[in-house]
DNA sequence: CGACTGATTGACTGCCCTCAAATAGGGTGG
DNA sequence: CCACCCTATTTGAGGGCAGTCAATCAGTCG
């Protein structure tokens, strides 16, 4: 259902110089002109973030917007007693502080770095000052929060009504997607149960019961730290 | 929190002719120019709708953007298994269809009228045209989505990590604020159980066992179809 | 005064969490 | 190479929250 490569040739391609890796390419820019594509990376600056590290934190004031280059983070938001939920994962395309665009609101979520990343960083008011001038990328950016709108909506679903074991499938096919190596073996997921746990919001012990009831059926082996799918079409059929 | 009527005089404000009853104003508005406004206005076309018409269907492809001026509606998700799920009021002012200003989307969610009400609708082309043209409204429009998106993301919070107590409690104190009718005796909703277990996302057997505990802490008075607040700071301490 | 919808109450059940304790992997330093 | 530690994982027992089911009661409207 991703039109993430709904385009023709080069769209969203983005080569200005040494700043994006080739074959990059965004949401986010989808549909530019090469020229406006140089001129937004131009107003950029990269960083690196090392893992762990916290890339904006839900409820202080924006500072700017930014996008996951190379690596992976994730979306967080915080709950009462100091925890904070898994939403979605963020890979190499993904704009996150997009609330920077909307004068004097803040973060919605925390956001941090799960490896050695790199990411384009603007600042609020050069973002601000690059979106009005672009129209195609302010449709752009709302095309982006459409996304994530609809993708927690579906999440919201997912959490309430659907079971513990159908949630592990669901957050299993997802990071498929998204952190998944295809092998010859089938496709391996650097995943802890106990990210798992968080990813479908169930406890440790559940997770790992139910991870050890499908290796038993055959659709998966663990190791520690690591889970490899071998057959991830029976896992769609748990979870609907 | 809320940055209602966060404006000065008239900001928001429309009175374009009969289209709009006085005093109405919608976050869509603010900040616009009267002559805007008008301009905005006389795109639209006006709708009566009644009870339990369905305004628009999830997954169907959009052809409107719509705000409703007066009356009730609300936001539908589905669910697997034919039901679905209570997301949100809508009250006046309160847009609807968002999803039209992004070309070839389908809408996100369903939309069900809850009292006779009217509600100004805008075809999509015209539409994508107006918020071309005004870049303050298209601003606008990305700031409500992103209210929205910051109220399903509470929303989410709420449902996985609350108890049926606290949610029920959450429900309660977000109708008072949409839906309630303040009185002499407290605030007055006109509720059902089932309407109520529905939004809390708990058992109509549930709703009715914590009512009936809090209409005996003198919390609350129960009538049918109606549920009288008398103490609605007692209810905030339930639910954090 | 029926008939229908809304609300109540109790008994039972089950999913999944908590807690406790044991086991295994993988790296490190001796 | 082995002893050791720390973290990841497993497995079982027990319990609680809230849902399902069934039956009854109450309000409202024609």
């Amino acid at each position: 259902m991703k039109s993430e490569r709904a385009g023709g040739d080069r769209r969203g391609g983005a080569r200005g110089g040494q700043l994006t890796p080739p074959g990059f390419r965004s949401k986010l820019f989808e549909g530019l002109k090469p020229s406006e594509i140089t001129a937004v990376l131009a107003a950029a600056q990269r960083r690196k973030v090392s893992p762990d590290q916290v890339l904006q934190h839900e409820g202080t004031t924006v500072r700017r917007l930014s996008l996951l280059v190379t690596g992976l983070a994730a979306f967080y938001k915080g709950a009462p007693e100091g925890t904070h939920l898994f939403l979605r994962w963020i890979t190499p395309g993904d704009a996150f502080g997009l609330a920077a665009l909307r004068p004097g609101s803040p973060y919605l979520t925390t956001v941090k770095a799960l490896q050695e990343s790199s990411i384009l960083v603007w600042d609020r008011v050069s973002a601000y000052a690059l979106f009005s001038q672009i129209p195609r990328l302010a449709g752009n950016a709302y095309a982006v929060v459409g996304d994530y709108l609809s993708e927690l909506a579906d999440l919201l679903i997912a959490r309430t009504t659907q079971t513990a074991q159908q949630r592990i499938a669901r957050a299993l096919v997802q990071s498929a997607r998204q952190v998944g190596r295809a092998g010859t073996e089938g496709i391996e997921l650097p995943l802890t149960n106990e990210q798992l746990a968080e990813m479908a919001y169930v406890s440790l012990f559940t997770a790992s019961r139910q991870l050890s009831e499908w290796q038993n059926q055959g659709i998966l082996a663990k190791s520690r730290g690591k889970i490899l799918l071998r057959a991830p079409k029976r896992l769609d059929s748990q979870y609907f």
